[in-house]
DNA sequence: ACGGTTTCTGAAAGCGCTTTCAGATAGCCA
DNA sequence: TGGCTATCTGAAAGCGCTTTCAGAAACCGT
């Protein structure tokens, strides 16, 4: 006959531990943990008492003692530039995705293109203790890696490749240098950029690096005054065109470092009596929701957000769970053909 | 003479806990603790010794352990209907802002317009000890509500106004009836609505209802015809405007649930031949970012989404710090006149 | 130098879970 | 029924931190 102290249906004045269920189903907290755990090796009629006490008790494990007893935290951290930047904003979503699935959390930061303020992010998450942590290119506070080092949890890059870290992500230098050899097939030759800040951004570096690269394959030169970096967003996208006017003859097209720029550089175009594509070509990047419809529609390099989320999850989780992985996946991004690009104008040399 | 093991300055295998800086530094990990956490009453000396040994290690406190300890979780979680809806990613965004000022972390989960799927993903932050919880508009699974008073946790909704629980938010009824009456004056008379999901959706549903009431003051009405249900987006904008259109003599003004739709229903118009605002008045909700550049700019209901993730923020720490709280924090949302509005063509009626 | 304060400090007891280890129980065959 | 193996189970030892409590040290006035 089991001892059943008085309070054992009564509502505790707190919240039930593992304790609580123990006894009421007449076992040990052992069990209660195996039964709730999944792990095989518990008689079924014991299974079932723990199952109900829980149950009625509205048991709910306590995460940070699960977490110190496991060394597990089931949490994985994702620090990104802007999040409130569509492209990174899918990733983090589709990266959730996954790892919730695995039932692992994101808990996700804002570095604000600065790696001082990364490196304050990120070391917060780790001390939270994250099983695992992704970042945004290649180009970190050295500090941050000795800390991701010295805690001993995997890391993931992403929207870039690299040598040196596991990564998921495209060649930025290759996918702008093909819109610059779509656009130079198409006969333009005064090619300009208009790229957001590039100080401690790897992609934005590496996108203006393949357009001179490619103009300069077939004899042009990416000219400075037609090399513009501004900040994010529409606003910035009108003042860099306005700046690219100012530095003598105007580009026949230009290449902008999201669709937001790109959108900008075409409504200062607009405002200043130029047509699109007539005079002036126009490509962005990331491809958002409302490139499609913009007028004309926005010739764009798309990049697989979402692609490059579930695999930089999976990455994590699979090495978390010690399971071998690729270190290098390429996502790679598209060149989406509408109709803000054509060939320039005869007489625009 | 203190007596010093010989791995004293040795690398650890492992990471250093408490144990070892007490040890390097002489001291018991009772002071550790107390320097670490700022605590007065530990001599100047010692607490040089421990800082110096925490640096030297590169200490960092094991946030499990000491969140079992403190009963403290130190994050607060976030479910937001759409985590990929500007609006949500701003107040996310606003509301970490804050947390992280007071040394807490932010975890945002994904409702997707579930209420079942909110239940999920709010328990699964609630099993992780989350110390504080917010959520978007007043309705929501009753479960949830059982669990969130189970767990003990302040709790704040956003987005509309409650009678029954802590909220910041603004009245959706008040301050769409405020665009149809802007409308109204203008001249219109036949004023339809494009609206995202409704179902579990309390500010969509809200807004409609405003809107109908403003139009019934005046002895108008909305039409069945003229209030449509579509999914969100620049897509579903086009669709709903053009479901509109199918049904009879077509509004000479709208009122879209978002800036996207508003947006989508603007390229319909056009694609149809109807100018706006010559032919249609178009206003959205939200103020994204291109609403100012659109052709023509968007007449739109700003919701200071920054605002109310401070004031969120902010009622939750307190909360969670025992400190007063008003219930109810109301961020009126502001009606951004431009120029997608105008009066209705003489021969419109 | 001494008793009485006041200030510091360390030992130890948790926090609530997982997991090992050894003992208890059940199952099986002869 | 006895002996042996295969299963189950509970006691107890952590996980790494905070915090209480009582004792040690420092300080003070006389």
């Amino acid at each position: 006959m089991l001892d059943l102290p008085d309070d054992i249906l009564e509502p505790l004045g707190r919240s039930p531990v593992a304790r609580d269920v123990a006894r009421r189903a007449g076992v040990s907290t052992a069990t209660v943990s195996r039964v709730l755990n999944g792990s095989a090796g518990v008689r079924a009629d014991k299974r079932e008492a723990v199952m109900r006490a829980a149950q009625d008790l509205g048991f709910v494990a306590n995460g940070a003692a699960r977490a110190l007893s496991t060394r597990r935290f089931m949490a994985v951290g994702a620090v990104v530039p802007n999040i409130e930047n569509e492209a990174f904003v899918r990733v983090l979503s589709s990266v959730q995705d996954r790892l919730r699935q695995a039932g692992y959390t994101l808990i996700a930061a804002n570095a604000g293109y600065d790696l001082e303020d990364e490196l304050r992010e990120a070391t917060f998450l780790l001390e939270r203790g994250v099983d695992g942590l992704m970042l945004v290119g290649d180009i970190h506070h050295p500090d941050l890696y000795a800390r991701i080092a010295r805690s001993g949890i995997p890391m993931v890059q992403t929207f870039s490749l690299s040598r040196q870290h596991s990564c998921v992500g495209f060649d930025n230098a290759a996918s702008a240098a093909r819109a610059a050899n779509y656009l130079m097939d198409l006969g333009h030759r005064r090619i300009g950029v208009i790229s957001g800040l590039r100080k401690d951004n790897d992609r934005g570096g590496a996108r203006v690096i393949g357009i001179a690269q490619a103009l300069a394959a077939r004899g042009l030169r990416l000219a400075p005054e037609h090399d513009i970096e501004i900040s994010y967003g529409i606003g910035g996208g009108r003042d860099g065109f306005r700046q690219m006017l100012a530095g003598g003859p105007p580009p026949t097209a230009i290449i902008c470092g999201t669709d937001q720029i790109a959108f900008g550089a075409m409504i200062e175009a607009r405002a200043r009596g130029l047509s699109v594509p007539g005079d002036l070509s126009v490509i962005g990047h990331n491809d958002s929701d409302f490139s499609p419809f913009l007028d004309p529609p926005l010739t764009t390099i798309r990049i697989h957000s979402a692609e490059i989320g579930h695999a930089a999850g999976d990455h994590l989780i699979a090495r978390i769970q010690g399971r071998p992985v690729v270190r290098l996946t390429e996502i790679d991004a598209e060149l989406i053909l509408r109709a803000s690009t054509a060939p320039p104008r005869r007489d625009a040399g």
